[in-house]
RNA sequence: GCGGGUGUAGCUUAGUGGUAAAGCUCCAGCCUUCCAAGCUGGCUACGAGGGUUCGAUUCCCUUCACCCGCUCCA
């Protein structure tokens, strides 16, 4: 698909989304704040649906996965511990000529004995040297190009200087000083402004989990493997936000923390790559349109020993749904040597405490959101109507009520339809201007089914039930409602 | 943050140095026996702030937001 494409199918989604009440920009009466939205009176059903069903299929109707949901704001040393304070920045450099924009590792890097002479380049962490010096340098690999400056030339031993730094795009050596870009949120613990106060807001929920590991299984009578699960905001500092909700500032995530033996963490992270891009499909996503991308090895953390992710084809292009990862030990060690404290499992089969590794799935609610409308959003020409196909049991609207004209009772008993069907599902009721436009606008709502109440219901109190999708309708005692939109609105 | 593009009603467009038009949507009625029909009436806009000017939506500057690219991830 072509990127205008692309970008007019955003624009409409956009468009619909405001329209209809699903997502509008943050603080749009004083000209909006860059990646923040607010979900709507449809849209908050709509995510309550989704981040019901995570809860549902992940948590609540597994044996083997509990709840729980952390404080946003955490310890400071949380964030040492987990490798954020330290890593989660990228010093990025510009190109004055080209413009490229580039993380300063990627950048090549001339460096030149001032003795003898020797030279030669890094370019993304590869030594590149002529081929009568290459002895020199058995490890062609380089360690992080910061260190080499000053250290000792491998044929004579003077210390080695940087000659320069060039865009990896245009090779221009006119670049910007590399800039620190802190991914993390920082805020005021009290009222008091001293830096002894600084907190962050979390940039993941996941290390919630890890911190009350011990908290958790010493309450909840848990035995390997078992999983942790949390839905929750996060907030990050992201350089370049946009693509709608795609990427914001402050988004949820719906994470799991399953923890494995060791030994087992490969059979378990595949089982959770396969199990997660069920839970998409199972959501009504086309399968077409999603897949699993493996990360290259040079892709991985040094600790992970797999990450897999779920990707969608949105209007502009393959991306990140969610991310599965074998951490193996990681976390759990971090906390235990930051803390001191114990935090492992004992294992009653050995009767021996062991550090479980962990499979950790971390998804987007908002991404996921992103996904349903994209995949539901239809443009039917034959009748002239925008739908959006929503999975019935995700449609923000279950069932809209009409009476087909007003008059004669119809909207009372209409009313009084609608009334029932309130106390059990998200209904909507609407006796205004013609039964085309009332089926229209609940098309573009993505509701699922419409009862019209019609002259016929004043004779045998039946009612028509329209399908949204095909149009269809059946027609049914009035009585019958409330058991056929159960079972249709059962997720599969 | 840097570069490029965009900004008039909910949406799509028109227009002008003298404070703005239309279609659709929306709202209130009328009329209507099943898919945006018709009739009447109504609400709603020049993203924000400065400057030039007698007067700025229009010209200039700044700023904000959105889109694309660089980058990153949920």
């Amino acid at each position: 698909m072509s990127k205008t494409n692309g970008n007019v199918l955003m624009d409409k989604l956009v468009s619909l989304c405001k329209r209809r009440g699903f997502i509008f920009q943050s603080s749009e009466i004083y000209g909006g704040l860059t990646s923040c939205w607010d979900y709507g009176p449809l849209g908050v059903e709509l995510k309550r649906e989704v981040k019901n069903r995570w809860w549902h299929d992940v948590v609540t109707s597994r044996e083997d996965v509990v709840g729980m949901d952390a404080s946003i704001l955490m310890h400071p040393k949380v964030w040492e511990a987990s490798g954020h304070v330290a890593n989660f920045h990228d010093p990025l450099i510009d190109c004055r000529q080209c413009q490229a924009r580039f993380r300063a590792d990627k950048a090549p890097h001339y460096f030149q004995c001032p003795e003898c002479k020797l030279e030669f380049r890094v370019f993304d962490g590869l030594i590149e040297v002529k081929k009568e010096l290459a002895n020199y340098f058995p490890d062609l690999y380089a360690r992080d190009v910061n260190t080499y400056a000053g250290s000792p030339c491998p044929r004579c031993g003077h210390n080695l200087v940087l000659l320069k730094k060039t865009c990896p795009n245009c090779g221009s050596v006119d670049l910007s000083p590399a800039r620190q870009f802190n991914l993390m949120f920082k805020t005021h613990f009290g009222p008091s402004e001293d830096t002894a106060s600084e907190v962050y807001l979390r940039p993941e929920t996941a290390q919630g989990i890890f911190v009350n590991f011990d908290n958790v299984i010493s309450t909840s009578r848990l035995k390997l493997p078992f999983g942790i699960g949390q839905i929750g905001k996060a907030f990050r500092n992201e350089i370049t936000t946009g693509n709608f909700i795609f990427r914001s500032r402050e988004f949820e995530q719906m994470e799991l923390e399953y923890f494995v033996r060791p030994e087992e963490s490969q059979k378990w992270y595949e089982y959770w790559v396969q199990e997660r891009f069920n839970w998409y499909i199972k959501l009504g996503i086309r399968a077409e349109n999603l897949r699993l991308r493996p990360h290259s090895q040079d892709e991985l953390a040094h600790y992970a020993r797999g990450c897999t992710d779920v990707e969608y084809k949105f209007p502009f292009g393959w991306s990140e749904l969610e991310g599965i990862a074998d951490r193996q030990t990681f976390d759990l060690d971090q906390h235990i040597n930051a803390s001191g404290k114990k935090l492992t499992y004992f294992d009653p089969e050995t009767n021996a405490h062991l550090v479980p590794a962990v499979v950790e799935s971390s998804a987007g609610v908002d991404r996921t959101i992103l996904t349903v409308l994209a995949d539901a959003y239809w443009e039917d020409t034959e009748h002239d109507r925008t739908v959006l196909r929503l999975n019935p049991a995700l449609a923000p609207i279950k069932v809209a009520v009409f009476p087909l004209v007003n008059r004669e009772g119809m909207p009372e008993i209409a009313a009084n339809i609608f009334h029932d069907l309130k106390k059990y599902m998200a209904a909507f009721y609407d006796d205004s201007g013609s039964i085309g436009r009332r089926y229209r606008r609940q098309d573009e709502a993505g509701t699922p089914y419409a009862i019209t109440v019609d002259s016929q219901t004043l004779q045998d109190g039946t009612v028509t039930l329209r399908e949204r999708d095909s149009l269809l309708q059946i027609r049914l005692p009035k009585e019958r409602l409330l058991s056929e939109l159960k079972a249709r609105l059962e997720p599969h």
